[in-house]
DNA sequence: GTGAATTATCGTCATGTTGACAATAAAGCA
DNA sequence: TGCTTTATTGTCAACATGACGATAATTCAC
């Protein structure tokens, strides 16, 4: 870290978040519809200004919180990349924090009226060109979908899609929604149940479905995320996504 | 990006590079002695502040050849993430964009007197505790270690720490530095050379070396960094490290 | 109720990849 | 001329994967 003897350059210093999770089978993105100019009416990643004296992923953890009204966010929040300063806002160089969260469907709460609202998109939508987002959101989104695959592939994170418990089928929809291909259900059922450390039975069975009843599971503790540190890496050999 | 009436808060931008190289077999990190407060004496990552109409990969270029000396810096450079800004600057809340070089072995020039003087560390040193780093930059360094690991594993960036053209075998002590493991030469030179679109024989071979002449490699078309876009991962099925 | 549909789970088998290690090739060196 | 060193090619068993058959345990339609 160098001295320059002028007195340093001051940005100012959004994060936004990319919060993904699978509804009916489907990858979603929560965004926001912009009040203002510019890119007013335009969909965005939420997010904000982080505020002196506040940490980036704190500052995320808030701004998620006020956009969707939901309190204690489920999922995993993790720093995804930062971006800019140069030319991403017309209004000036501002330098953002992209994250990302992977998170259980929640449902956001409606915003007053003099608020952005909130709510999930299917990705797609985005991918295909039928909405288009602001500022430099959709590249943002792109490496964020590439970061969510290839988490996938190496760490025990689709869990965090699912909840507390959940059978081989859900998280395997989840495997099938983020890569956006299908699955042998028998040979990700013998990879889910035969990596060691990934899983953990837990005795209960699902009822009421159709078809026949499935074994509930959690994460195995060596696959749980520990208070300060991250999930650590277990499959291995990961669990690749089909190339091609 | 949501808005809130108060000026935002503005942060002084930082950018670090942990850069990266193997030399005799051992891997080594460049590192600038501080000759103000704070942390005056310690060693420290070379970095600094964001000019205005910078982007952030830019200053990192930018710092490194203004620290080093060297004009146009070789390897492969890519943003390892953003730490702050609550603190980790005893002057107040600085938000830094740490980098990551992987890079052939190059010479720093000396600095002047009033200069921060560059030079390479081996990163035991640092993990072992013998040297201390300022501020936060023994977690960003461990970071970095991290990501340099699971990139030789996924990605053709190993090829970043040789020159233009490499022997299996320098590309392997590479593998073995980072990793801190041996590896046998046999397998990995059936995996290094087997995976396609890897690695492309240029047909000619080294000379003067002890034993066997070896053949000399280059990346292959497919796993050459083109401009603007990084290096697309193809080492599928991956170069695992080997686990405990 | 009863059979059909549905979903979960276990098994099989050919193929591909890995890890351990033997054997050979091609140079420099004493 | 051997001896040492390093590179490269093979071999073989263990393991992992992809494709798919078979069976189990439910709900659903009638």
């Amino acid at each position: 870290m160098a001295e320059s003897h002028p007195a340093p350059e001051r940005f100012p210093v959004t994060v936004d978040v990319v919060a993904l999770t699978v509804r009916d089978g489907e990858l979603n993105v929560l965004l926001i519809t912009r009040l203002i100019e510019p890119f007013r009416g335009k969909p965005a990643l939420p997010g904000g200004f982080v505020l002196a004296g506040e940490d980036l992923m704190e500052a995320a953890a808030r701004e998620l919180a006020e956009e969707t009204g939901v309190e204690r966010l489920p999922g995993h929040l993790e720093q995804l990349g930062s971006y800019g300063p140069k030319g991403r806002d017309p209004r000036g160089d501002v330098l953002t924090v992209a994250h990302l969260l992977l998170a259980p469907d929640f449902p956001v709460l409606a915003a007053g009226s003099d608020a952005e609202q909130a709510a999930w998109y299917p990705v797609r939508d985005v991918v295909d060109g039928r909405l288009e987002l602001a500022f430099d959101h959709a590249k943002i989104l792109d490496d964020a979908l590439e970061r969510a695959k290839s988490k996938l592939e190496y760490s025990p994170l689709g869990a965090a899609f699912c909840g507390e418990e959940f059978t081989i089928a859900q998280l395997r929809a989840v495997y099938e929604a983020v890569w956006g291909t299908r699955l042998d259900p028998r040979n990700f059922h013998r990879k889910a149940t035969g990596t060691p450390g990934f899983l953990e039975d837990t005795g209960r069975m699902t009822t009421g479905d159709a078809g026949r009843p499935a074994a509930l599971f959690r994460l195995a503790p060596e696959s749980r995320p520990t208070p300060g540190h991250a999930a650590r890496a277990v499959l291995n050999p990961p669990l690749m996504r089909p190339r091609d």
